[in-house]
DNA sequence: TCTTTCACCGATAGTAGTATCGGTGAATCG
DNA sequence: CGATTCACCGATACTACTATCGGTGAAAGA
């Protein structure tokens, strides 16, 4: 057996973690209401009062969680954006837009339900937490939509370009959320569903003006 | 002035009525953490224990607001789709598909972000209402789809309209949010944006068999 | 080895919200 | 015009959670 011979800092820190993660866990299964120091303390194994060793409050242990898990998150986008380069076609390139962080959010399911919670929720302290990662994932799209050709330079084309991007964003998260529930499958399928969104919306972006379509008169 | 000579079952119900919209408001700006039968008394103008008068508890208030507003939603559906069918035009009856759930929308801003956050909160009560509600749409929209010549007899395309469908509606909400929160302005160019996306993927659909794409040997 | 430090403990004060209860006066009913 | 009903009230019991405090033993440091 491991006799975990651990020095004082090293045991402090493994209980740290401990409470981070049993934080998470709770999070994601009961929501932001269910989490009470009384069950974060009990899943990690401590007594209740000695979380305050640890962490001032609760809203600093979710500051905690949300720098543990927000490098996290950065670090697999920039892992992405590395393999994404390698693509060997543009075709593949396109697909591998959204097939890498499809396949990250499907790895990690928990964060990606935490973070539409806490998106719309007012009250919530993860709110910022949420929104930073919105919009790293749009940068991601952005910057591989660019690498695609579809560079914006003026105005109107510019705005189109950042609600393509955001359509496209919730659209990967929509399509997750059907994978971590199991009601979707195969995730060649819904590469081919997305790619045929965004061919679709990008086809918008390639007008020579910005109003390719009739005006209304209101 | 209006010397209000009401009967008592004519105030009593008055009264319920104030709580159910007390409830609607604290919802929308504090969530559903925020939203306590203190607060709902306070706003709705009675005292904290006067609220069982009409309520057995919060979870009973809640299933009557979802009852209350899920009607009002699904009378405006009704006549949204009356409207549809009167559009002169395939093109513009594309474009209404999208116009009339989208300026609903923004006319009652509230629901839209009490829905979506029921959506994805495990613990909140008002979760089945979001989910029917959403059914409600994709139905909505299927129908439409499916009224422009897009139909699906066999089961993958079945299945892809249904991917395509809750893809659009998801869209729908986002550009709605946009328009709430007053990032976006122009309805016009959000539905350029939503028929460019919804054309994109409605292409797919018109394959001559199920899978118009090369297969990955994975 | 003796002292100090400190992660963790149990107990508990304080706070906020839920739900019940008996009382009151005005509407309703006979 | 009594008698009755009942929407609403204030007071309060109860519950759940947060956060603090003093005590303890084992690790760290002298």
């Amino acid at each position: 057996m491991s006799s975990t011979p651990l020095t004082r800092s090293e045991a402090k820190d493994r209980t740290r973690r401990r409470l981070i993660r049993a934080a998470l866990a709770i999070l994601d299964d009961e929501g932001e209401a269910g989490l009470t120091t009384v069950k974060i303390a009990r899943v990690a194994g401590i007594a209740q009062s000695s979380f305050y060793v640890h962490f001032k409050d609760k809203q600093d242990l979710l500051r905690a969680v949300s720098e543990h898990y927000g490098e996290q998150l950065r670090a697999s986008m920039r892992e992405a954006r590395r393999r994404a380069r390698e693509a060997p076609s543009d075709r593949e390139r396109h697909r591998d837009t959204f097939r890498i962080p499809l396949e990250a959010i499907i790895r990690h399911p928990e964060l990606l339900r935490i973070r539409m919670r806490a998106l719309h929720d007012p009250s919530s302290p993860l709110k910022e937490f949420a929104a930073r990662t919105a919009i790293a994932y749009r940068d991601h799209l952005a910057a591989d939509l660019a690498a695609l050709g579809y560079t914006a330079d003026d105005e109107p084309s510019r705005r189109r370009l950042e609600m393509v991007a955001e359509g496209l964003n919730t659209l990967t998260n929509t399509f997750a959320v059907g994978h971590i529930e199991g009601r979707l499958t195969d995730v060649e399928e819904t590469l081919d569903v997305l790619v045929a969104f965004s061919s679709g919306a990008l086809r918008l972006l390639k007008g020579r003006d910005g109003h390719p379509r009739e005006r209304r008169t209101d």
